[in-house]
DNA sequence: CTGAAAGCGCTTACAG
DNA sequence: CTGAAAGCGCTTACAG
């Protein structure tokens, strides 16, 4: 059965019998190998008839014959937060662009997820990894397989590991402070995140080392799950304090809105009463009562510049830091008072 | 170099030397092959090595031998919206009880990422697919590729296809229009979503039956993209009509933000001057002003089955329609007053 | 410079 | 019932 209808598969050898040549340079060809040296005219027949035959590479041959996968793996630790879909974003978009595929795992503590992610590498399904969970002390941290493969960490920073691709965090957080100190707040607080959550951190010590530059009371931190439910605690604790922060900065979305919760719960208003600057800008910020200015966060870029890391590596680069050095930037839309 | 250590990749050879048996009889314990009969001793050897070494088979390998990848891929129309993240963890879950990946694809316009979706196929790289991309007319539907691998659509239905994971979305309607109904609400509204999503025209056809089997006018409906700017424009057209209604229920929790935001635009107040009950039950809903009574829908089930069906038709059973029968339920929260 | 051939790591009829 | 062997579809040194 030589007839390439016979199975539904087409592969190198239908196209390479359809242009009477060998399946070496058929696949020199597409692989684009430059040892090969042929008329320009058969490589464009050679292309032309891969495309009208529909042909697609086994991703398993390839991969057993030792070329890459072209896949690439990215550990996200929560896909409810809407943050992520514009990392992922950038990240797939990148990856197309380079002909890879990009495989997305949610890192739930009970899903063994951080298995389901090493067996993708163990199995041989991708050739790197984009891990942007972030709890240290992660299984998939110490485990001795990482050593082998290619990989980044997105949106957090593991000391010492010189793969981190980061924005700057401690920027965003400076931002917000000097956009409340430039609007008379001198009583700003921060609803920090998880203390174990190393950028949640990194956004705390920002805000911090801002407050302490203006001169201003740094111990209005308080810190709860990146949550609604999180947010509107660690807002209350801030509000409950005597005397009461005239500024809430949120680590999060989803802490602002409980924030927000928190204050009217508590009789006051925004931003009669206390003014809030999120981080994290998505849509829902714009349609929230009052809409909330927010600390804007150049997320697409950061995902793009995690793949062009990890296919540095991939192509035989060493592991490097990357440093997104887009600024954050302040998305003004009403609930900032300023003060006299 | 027979040193298992040499390369890094444990391989099946290694399992047997390990074992003093064949390939074969490794390949046949691990894939728990009936026709294989070895002393439950062995059988528990060749476990025990294959655990001790952490041998895990090459996925490529594998599926080019003729076996099944143990992979399987969700099409997401949008990853921004964290309803999908309940219907994915539910795949996910499920699909690792069955010892299966999910790989993950969002199907933005411009990313081309149907074509992304349809390589992940064409390479061999997963044994089917799950579609909860709703849009009719997608290039997908119509690639005669799809007639030849495994797959469901999920939370849409393609109609005529046998192959469709629902869940009761005129029953959640329903369910909304007489919990409204027996609040005493008597002109009740939609903000319904995109005509061509047919998902969002099964719900509002939902709505239209209930109010109409209760007597109640119908033409209450306005169509709006699944955002909080095309809620808020829909609800907006409801608010300005003459008479206005008591009433809005909407498609998602995102169009219910922008209602509420509408509303607040026009000076009125929920639930004193109208109710608004929302699809889609999320933690946002319980943090908004007020808090949003909701429609709880069962997505981890839907996620769950929708993986089901496709292994079912993997193990060469034939594809077939299921239906979520998992009641809408309504979560009371204080977004609907009780009129006289 | 190109083609024939080996080999990647599996699974599975098939022969013994 | 089990083992030896073929073969899945590629890539890539290597020989010509």
């Amino acid at each position: 059965m030589d007839d390439p209808s016979a199975g539904d598969r087409v592969r190198l050898i239908d196209v390479a019998r359809r242009c009477g040549v060998t399946k070496s340079v058929v696949s020199r060809v597409l692989n684009d190998d430059p040892s090969l040296n042929v008329r320009p005219e058969t490589r464009q027949r050679i292309r032309a008839a891969a495309l009208e035959l529909g042909y697609r590479a086994h991703a398993g041959a390839r991969a057993l014959a030792g070329a890459e996968t072209r896949a690439l793996a990215l550990l996200i630790p929560d896909l409810a937060n809407p943050v992520y879909s514009r990392i992922i974003r950038g990240a797939y978009r990148r990856a197309r662009e380079h002909g890879y595929v990009v495989l997305l795992a949610e890192d739930t503590a009970d899903d063994g997820a951080d298995e389901a992610f090493a067996d993708l590498v163990e199995a041989g399904r991708v050739d790197g990894l984009l891990i942007a969970s972030a709890r240290p002390g992660h299984r998939l941290l110490s485990s001795a397989r990482l050593a082998r493969i290619p990989h980044v960490f997105v949106n957090r920073e593991v000391p010492g590991s010189g793969r981190n691709v980061a924005m700057e965090l401690a920027a965003a957080s400076a931002t917000a402070v000097r956009y409340l100190h430039g609007m008379g707040h001198r009583r700003i607080a921060m609803v920090s995140g998880p203390a174990d959550l190393q950028p949640a951190r990194l956004r705390e010590r920002g805000f911090v080392d801002a407050v302490r530059a203006l001169g201003l009371p740094s111990e209005l931190v308080a810190r709860g799950e990146f949550s609604e439910q999180g947010g509107a605690s660690a807002a209350g604790r801030l509000l409950d304090r005597e005397p009461g922060p005239t500024a809430v900065y949120c680590s999060t979305l989803g802490q602002a809105v409980g924030a927000l919760h928190a204050i009217r719960t508590r009789g006051l208003h925004v931003p009669a009463d206390v003014s809030v600057v999120t981080y994290d800008d998505l849509p829902l910020a714009g349609y929230l009562d009052p809409p909330l200015t927010s600390v804007a966060m150049p997320l697409l870029e950061l995902g793009a510049a995690a793949v062009d890391a990890v296919l540095q590596q991939l192509a035989g680069g060493p592991a490097a830091d990357v440093a997104i050095r887009v600024p954050p930037a302040i998305v003004e839309r009403g609930s900032v008072r300023r003060l006299p």
